[in-house]
DNA sequence: CGTGCAGTTGAGCAAATTCAACGCTTGTGG
DNA sequence: CCACAAGCGTTGAATTTGCTCAACTGCACG
């Protein structure tokens, strides 16, 4: 499988083909995986869509650089996410490890010709997309609230999509978080130390939060 | 064609087959048109997104009420556009008339099943939901910045979709843009006073906006 | 043991909101 | 036909929220 998948290697990502054999390793007969450093782009806004990637560990984000400089981040993914899958042929966003990461990189043509014949690959396809536009709808409605209800509502998702119930590490910084929500790192930073006071979460480290009172949480959601 | 539709009327959105003969006018096999008043609802969050929705003349907006009563407009659809299409079975927004509106109504599985046997109804339908998360991203973009980029950039985009190139007529109130932008209509207000002041904008009445400086509004949209 | 990065905290400031008043238009009833 | 109420929009003043600038801490890494 794995030599198969040097053959192979030009229908693969780019990097992938760059990569010696010994840092890919075949998953399924559905892509192969690659590992990105915390930090590496994965992908540009404006390349071709060609490619899916789904996190296998670690975590990505995506993102825009308006031409003032500021950055909005899109979404993080996590381990089970899927990303990359655009409407058009071209990426609307930039993608970069938020941490050392692996992802499964599937052609984007294979999964799109399978869809065409079998129903049930149609409708994960469509899945996907459902869901990318279920996260930017709520994402846009987050935005509209007040920077504690942002910060609340983050956690609270962090927290769902967290393995543990009430723990989370999180894998991005300070300025990812305020670049996602729409703030800055000042204002993310005393608002979770302003949670911290309110007793409705508690924070061993800077990466790690733990929730305390839930219900304080999602009444600050608005 | 108007008959049959009549016979059918189990088919069509329960307005439809409330509505008598004379108040529903049959445009093709594909749907049947119905009109709205000022401010009627066309579906409610949480309802069977059962039917698509095209707006014919008019104008119509999508929104949510959090439960503090602040609301968030989703999107506005003018001519032309298609709205309705979910990613569940629910809508995850409301719909109104926002001016007396006529649209073309059309059922779901109609469509849904066509797509599954004609690969061009499908592209279609996937058109209409890339074209939807296009729409909340780049609305989610806007979020993120000042009062007066958010008024630019929806001037902009308003301009776009208008038929006279740099004559606006706005459909909806500041009130209603003050929500689509995450704005208090006083902040509205004062923005488009501003852009008037600058040379950017005329505002011969509250409702018209001529662009007179699209380069310095550009400039403005971030 | 420094150097650099990430995060926190404080003080002052700018942007947008809130509260309030007022003008204009529209529609309605006397 | 006029008077007046209601809705929409604008403007002003005070207040609040979040941002900017700046200093400082803790920690990891050379």
């Amino acid at each position: 499988m794995l030599m198969q998948s040097a053959v192979n290697a030009r229908q693969f990502h780019p990097a992938v083909a760059a990569a010696a054999p010994g840092e890919r390793e075949a998953v399924d007969m559905m892509g192969v995986v690659m590992t990105f450093k915390r930090n590496a782009e994965i992908y540009g806004e404006n390349e071709a869509a060609d490619y899916l990637y789904k996190v296998i560990s670690g975590a990505v984000r995506t993102y825009k650089v308006l031409a003032d400089g500021r950055r909005q981040i899109g979404s993080f993914y996590l381990p089970g996410d899927v990303f990359g899958l655009e409407v058009g042929s071209e990426h609307a966003f930039s993608a970069e490890a938020v941490t050392d990461t692996r992802v499964l990189v599937t052609k984007r043509s294979v999964l799109v010709s399978r869809a065409e014949r079998d129903a049930s690959a149609a409708r994960q396809l469509w899945e996907v997309a459902a869901r990318e536009l279920r996260r930017a709808q709520e994402h846009a409605l987050a935005l509209i609230k007040t920077a504690e209800e942002r910060v609340a509502g983050f956690l609270m998702d962090m927290a769902k999509r967290s393995s543990q119930p009430d723990r989370i590490d999180l894998p991005m910084s300070r300025q990812d978080i305020a670049d996602y929500l729409g703030l800055t790192i000042e204002t993310v930073s005393r608002t979770f130390t302003h949670l911290e006071a309110i007793a409705a979460i508690d924070l061993p480290s800077s990466r790690r939060v733990v929730l305390r009172n839930r219900a304080a949480l999602s009444r600050l959601t608005g």
